[in-house]
DNA sequence: AAGTGGTCTAGACCACCCG
DNA sequence: GGGTGGTCTAGACCACTTT
């Protein structure tokens, strides 16, 4: 493969299409292609890297195994935008009165400048010095609260959000993030725990003390891999359901 | 590709890869190869089903993809025998007392054939006269009980279990239901749920009555897909955790 | 009609494993 | 050294989308 082709120092020892793949991945974090954008042809990639087609297409099928892109036949080859709106659903079953699935609505409740405690200051890579915006936020189904969620964002990144009014923030943030901080989210690793509710979860939730209380403890990251987002989200156990597949 | 090497009659209108995997998974099922053992060479199978090498491999991939298969360079491509023992430790953290983690022994409190409710019925694919074989088992560590299982198996396909002696139970089944019925758990399907622990369970479990219970229900299935074990498992929330990872 | 990704070929050479 | 899977080529033709 033409090393002229690349920026950065690709690993001679790696196969021609793990180093493409990696390479697609740095020009996918410099902002080279913006989400829901077409990438450059398979025939362009070819001829920039001096790989053959086939060799492209492996390149690209790892980066479209890993949900980075997607292809579309007689279209092109696409910057997935991930859809993470959706993955409280994919732990708690919300329903409204009537039995249709919807989405809460969000309120933020608080917003401050934080310095971060050990654990958050070493998730996101902080330094000794760098602060935090914390946001408490509370969602709602119809008015009620169904979750409690704390999230943590290094301050330099989104300073953006610093001069919002809390009624102005949405019930979706990352399209905020994106729009506003230019910080788009890529992926994401959760933990998820069982604890029991404290008086103020069961006062804000509308629960009794001790029963169960699903904690979602998330890791929100960039194209890069950088950690940009440090998210808790705390709900009642009685609405959680997790279905796994094993292969 | 030559359609004489298909005992079915695979879909013209699919890619001849994806014909391919379908027949291989057929024969898989037939028992043609068994688990831990090398299928054909990729030159064998590109000889009988007549196609390149590339289609030979992309078959393989999904089936790689789907967990069925693993590759090993110089040795060949296996049937991969899942590893469902280890499958508890993705929701429960079990350390014995110095820390280590540790693998529950079993203990089987009952053996029973009952005609199974409508839920097992259906789940199982059973017709109306069927019966099931009941198992009631506890996992414990350290002689401390930490699980409590319910197990529902098809009367037909694992009659051999009927004669064994409870104690002559193994801590693992699936090995047991491969040896004794050669029956072979292929893939399966978890949800997990919380509950609040019944007197039942506080007894059992050692918790307080109220405090909240991970269940974990399983339907697991042969090569062919067809459900052949339900399974509930109970434990206490507070070894409870699990990791997932999004796009 | 032109351009895109999807499928497929008929090889080649390499890296690894085992006797 | 012989056999296996792993990588890669330089095309061809097909199916689909857009102009």
């Amino acid at each position: 493969m033409d090393m002229q082709a690349f920026s950065g120092k690709p690993d001679d020892r790696l196969p021609r299409y793990q180093q493409m793949r990696d390479d697609l991945v740095r020009r996918l974090a410099q902002g080279e292609w913006a989400p829901d954008t077409a990438i450059a042809t398979e025939a362009e990639l070819g001829q920039f890297y001096n790989v053959s087609t086939g060799t492209v297409r492996k390149a690209i099928d790892l980066l479209v195994a890993d949900g980075v892109l997607t292809r579309t036949q007689g279209k092109g080859t696409f910057v997935r935008r991930p859809r993470f709106d959706s993955s409280l659903f994919r732990f708690f079953r919300f329903k409204s009165v009537d039995g249709k699935p919807v989405r809460p609505t969000a309120k933020v409740l608080r917003r401050e400048i934080v310095k971060p405690n050990e654990a958050i200051r070493s998730t996101l890579q902080l330094k000794g010095s760098d602060k935090t915006i914390h946001l408490s936020r509370v969602r709602l189904i119809e008015g009620r609260p169904v979750l409690s969620e704390e999230i943590w964002l290094p301050r330099n990144r989104f300073e953006a959000l610093t001069g919002l009014r809390l009624g102005d923030f949405e019930d979706l943030l990352y399209p905020l993030y994106e729009r506003l901080c230019r910080q788009i989210v890529a992926s994401a690793t959760e933990i998820l725990n069982v604890e029991q509710a404290t008086e103020d979860d069961a006062a804000l939730l509308g629960i009794d003390v001790g029963s169960p209380v699903i904690l979602v403890q998330r890791v929100a990251a960039d194209f890069a891999g950088t950690p940009i987002e440090w998210r808790t989200t705390r709900g009642a156990a009685s609405g959680f359901q997790y279905q796994v597949d094993i292969r």
